[in-house]
RNA sequence: CGGGGUGUAGCGCAGUUGGCAGCGCGCUGCGUUUGGGACGCAGAGGUCGGCGGUUCGAGUCCGCCCACCCCGACCA
């Protein structure tokens, strides 16, 4: 292990992640460009990431399945824009066993096609209708410049592929799973979220509306976090998923997608994490709470260690994990769970043992004034209100952080400005042109049109334009 | 695909005019340590990215190739 300390994030905040993510051994890079190796301790960050999502998918009436990885390459090209949006990025299988194949596979980029396939063969009557279906799935998109967590050539995720029998429906289905994310977001992950409508340029390749959940990250620039489309009936027409509705007529579906992906790992890590490393919200740490002891001789240790293990019986109800490790000393694990972004931890030692106490060190406020003496008697109930505690207090952080780099400047001049280092929100006309011009001239670009803010208008602060739209301009991942 | 850069131990790097393959961290063993990143001693670890050329001799010079990184066009 590199015993260095990180680059701070002031100085370099790309170089910062990259470290973190490493030295934390959430991930590493493959032997392929652009791939990455998932390690136990971030592919236990995004188990508990599924685990929180997909009790919200079951709770709102979906199931899993599973659809295969290989798709065939007619498929991807029967809806126009979706071959368009994709056709760049996409990895195709030619030899089978040998072979060359007679029609090129596909390793699913997504999936809306091979299971708009399926639909088509499923569903027959309004009575089939509506089908909620989810999938755990890793796909492929050959990026050109690629990010751990961020933006890999394959990546894991979740994908909802739903079919309605009405546009009300479909719609309804699309903001339903908005909401998911954000709670999601908010409430498990601590990372605010604004919700909102992506502008034509930025939808998703067949969608008719795609939806966002846009989040800053510790250096202002914002990340897409998960997304919701409403496909229409684009789909529905490509793969032939018709139903006979209640007046025996044959009408086409309504289908909605939706995904969140590893990606989130990385939002959860830009977010919340400070100079020491990691700081992960308690309720998606693998490990909340982790036990040091301390001792100098053999003497104290036995006086130490068995009340350190009696206290991680105490706590079973959290995660929690009891550092006993030999070799290391106290200060090295302090500074590694730190890395890590271990919630809470309790130091035991000699004097501890003696007043009946153990001390609480909480990661998200460093130093001395994280720190309090609490005796062992009701250790637990204390804990589970410091975890609740410290999770309201990363949410609360990053919402803070969030208006604190959020603006709303009154000229295009002052846009310029405002994105170089946080939001903008201003009016929009909804022109492409304005929209382009603003990426070109600043590199940042339409987030996303906010619900919270529809209905003011105003005039488009790149053209004067009259404009109902007011939106997030922002550098973005 | 364009522009720039780097390939030497697991990681980070040094290697002079061409002359025995090195340093720091990490790793292994033993001992001393342990309340904010301990120390000593002894070890293990190399196709110097690949192929070819020049030379008595190439990590070093020349040519070709490959890989990766950074910047741009594309993106959850």
């Amino acid at each position: 292990m590199n015993i260095e300390k990180l680059p701070t994030q002031q100085e370099n905040f790309s170089e910062w992640y990259n470290q973190v993510i490493q030295r934390a051994e959430l991930a590493d890079y493959a032997p392929v460009r652009g791939c990455m190796v998932v390690r136990p301790y971030g592919w236990a960050i995004w188990e508990n990431i599924q685990k929180a999502l997909d009790q919200r998918f079951k709770e709102t009436g979906h199931v899993n399945a599973a659809f295969p990885l290989f798709i065939p390459m007619s498929f991807l090209e029967k809806e126009k824009e979706h071959i368009e949006g994709f056709a760049p990025e996409l990895a195709i299988v030619t030899i089978g066993g040998g072979q060359t194949l007679e029609e090129p596979l596909v390793v699913r980029p997504t999936s809306e096609t091979v299971i708009g396939h399926m639909y088509a063969k499923w569903i027959k009557s309004y009575r089939d209708l509506p089908v909620l279906i989810n999938q755990w799935a890793n796909v492929v998109r050959w990026e050109m410049r690629t990010r751990l967590f961020l933006r890999t050539l394959e990546f894991y995720w979740q994908e909802g592929h739903t079919a309605h029998e009405t546009a009300q429906e479909g719609q309804e289905e699309t903001l339903r799973m908005l909401d998911v994310y954000a709670d999601f977001a908010i409430n498990e992950a601590a990372v605010p979220v604004v919700k909102g409508r992506k502008s034509e340029s930025e939808k998703f390749a067949g969608a008719d509306t795609t939806y966002s959940i846009e989040a800053m990250m510790g250096d202002t620039r914002a990340l897409q976090s998960g997304t919701s489309h409403n496909l229409g009936q684009h789909f529905a027409k490509a793969f032939n998923i018709q139903y006979l509705d209640r007046n025996n007529e044959l009408q086409y579906c309504w289908t909605t997608s939706w995904g969140l992906s590893t990606r989130f790992v990385g939002a959860i890590i830009m977010a919340h994490g400070d100079d020491q490393g990691l700081i992960l919200p308690p309720r998606l740490a693998p490990i909340q709470v982790v036990i040091v002891p301390i001792y100098k001789n053999d003497e104290e240790k036995a006086a130490v260690l068995p009340v350190a293990e009696k206290i991680e019986k105490a706590l079973s109800a959290f995660r929690v994990k009891l550092d006993a490790r030999e070799e290391m000393t106290p200060g090295f694990k302090f500074n590694d769970w730190e890395l890590r972004g271990v919630p809470l931890r309790i130091e035991i030692g000699p004097k501890d043992v003696a007043k009946e106490a153990v001390m609480l060190a909480r990661r998200d406020i460093p130093g001395r004034d994280g720190k309090i003496s609490i005796g062992i008697e009701g250790l637990a109930e204390k804990v589970g209100d410091l975890l609740v505690e410290i999770q309201a207090a990363l949410l609360q952080r990053a919402t803070d952080f969030r208006e604190a780099h959020t603006t709303t400047p009154s000229d295009y001049a002052g846009l310029q400005e405002a994105v170089q280092n946080g939001w903008a929100l201003a009016h929009w006309c909804g022109n492409p042109e304005c929209e382009a011009n603003v990426k070109e001239d600043t590199k940042a670009t339409i987030r996303n049109i906010p619900f919270e803010m529809q209905g003011e208008s105003g005039k488009c602060i790149i053209c004067g334009a009259p404009a109902t739209d007011k939106v997030i301009f922002s550098k973005a991942y």
